[in-house]
DNA sequence: TATTTGCAACTTGTATACTAGTTAAATCTC
DNA sequence: GAGATTTAACTAGTATACAAGTTGCAAATA
């Protein structure tokens, strides 16, 4: 990896553009503009990769393509109408994320729940949750208190509602709200990336009767607490809050064996 | 995203692949059979865009190639005597791990270091930390207790040879095997994400005098608390070893503003 | 009938040609 | 000479052809 930068294309020192902040990525603004009409610019960006991206992604998430499903790129070729070449990039990015699986010359397939996985996510995210929300008391603002409550009446009105998809997409704005407000938005996204897998298993388990209001209640007990300015009261209802993920799990394999895998993974170097 | 399994490909139901397990991705044991002729199916399973993909990975991380650098693909192309497909697979991966920048019909630069990023970095880092090395305390083994001591007596010898990166190795395998033994070896590879971006910023800040010895005596206090099953102190150990690490930071752009990049990314959906 | 062997139809990995957009330098206009 | 405009040389995104490996069925053999 010698050079790259000293090397043949940019010779001269003039236009060399190692390291110089005038030539670093040039920002575009996208088609975020006047925010008014996003005309045919808002789009334009989302390459052919991104939006089979996006719909595997989707689909993976929610459990509509189950753990195992071959997802052949000659398939999505023809599903998606474009060639081979964005299809593996976007499959290649899902690999990364471990929602695929691709064995060479072989095929690629819905990536199974990795069960060791579930647990470490469980346990990153509750510690890392419960730092955010310590750190969400000192910080929040009166209109981030109002957010918060704002965010809670909606959850009852779709929890009475019985509209579960809405709800859920709630619960998760909820918990990135906190971690904004904590200052930690890029931690955010590492747990959206965990809870992912933690997702797909609970689309495997029913409902339990009365969850939403459960859920509801402790959000409220958590915005209390910040509210109250008192971290330790905030940062325990959270722990708490999480450690209800935990108890539905155990039966693992139960049903659905074949969804799992419950390697101690080797192949892990990313 | 109806059906890919239910369509045209896999119609009767004898051969029908969907979440059979039978037809479960095969497993194939790599090049790892009879452990002592590794022939010529050793290294068969890393493709070109693997080892582009390390090669890069590499030279980002340790800071031989400087944020901003132009990686054009057919530089790199020419570089490894490879066409533009791996060279591409390859510098998508690293787009995901934040270490280069893909700008579309534009270039390709490594990666500027998000200064929000280290922040949350380093804070994610002890929150996860803190958490293992409570749970290591309750289930290292003696086994583990040995592997520790030894490890500590190694970093020794490498802080009196002054070797840098090998201390710098003996440290990162030191923090993943307190994550292995408190049966979180998943969450270290998310730390070690998040720990490649404060180290690219490291390498810009001179080593300071004393401090192997010092991150020896913050180890042992470590190692020290979790033998005598004291995980109150072994938290407390660990969180002010990481705490050492926000205290040269603070002065960002001082020598080198073009490397870093102050945004609070707007961009961020994978 | 049970076993082996070979082949045919898949799969992903790679190379390459082409498209469309960006950028900066060179040229033209005033 | 200064500024606006054209243009040529880059860039990454995509399509497609080919190479190499895997898999499972089918036919041949015992």
């Amino acid at each position: 990896m010698a050079s790259e930068s000293t090397e043949g294309r940019t010779p001269n020192p003039k236009d060399g553009r190692v390291s110089g902040n005038q030539d670093a990525p040039r920002k575009r603004s996208p088609g975020q503009g006047p925010r008014g009409a996003a005309r045919f610019s808002s789009s334009s960006d989302r390459t052919s990769a991104d939006i089979v991206y996006e719909k595997l992604h989707g689909a993976i998430a929610s459990m509509e393509l189950l753990p195992g499903t071959p997802v052949s790129e000659l398939t999505l070729t023809r599903e998606f109408g474009v060639s081979r070449t964005p299809v593996r990039a976007a499959l290649q990015r899902l690999a990364k994320e471990k929602l695929v699986e691709i064995v060479p010359k072989s095929g690629t397939f819905v990536g199974r729940i990795p069960v060791s996985g579930l647990i470490e996510a469980i346990v990153a995210r509750r510690a890392l949750e419960v730092m955010i929300v310590r750190n969400t008391v000192d910080r929040a603002t009166p209109d981030d208190m109002t957010y918060l409550r704002d965010q809670l009446a909606r959850q009852r009105m779709l929890a009475d509602r019985g509209e579960l998809a809405p709800f859920h997409a709630a619960d998760e704005a909820f918990h990135a709200a906190l971690a904004t407000m904590a200052g930690y938005p890029g931690i955010w996204d590492i747990i959206r990336t965990l809870k992912i897998q933690v997702d797909r298993y609970r689309q495997l388990t029913l409902p339990q009767e009365g969850r939403l209001e459960m859920v509801i209640r402790e959000h409220t007990a958590v915005v209390d607490a910040i509210e109250a300015g008192d971290a330790d009261t905030a940062a325990r209802a959270m722990e708490e809050h999480l450690d209800k993920l935990q108890l539905d799990i155990e039966v693992f394999g139960q049903d659905h064996p074949e969804y799992f895998i419950h390697d101690r993974a080797v192949d892990d170097q990313v």
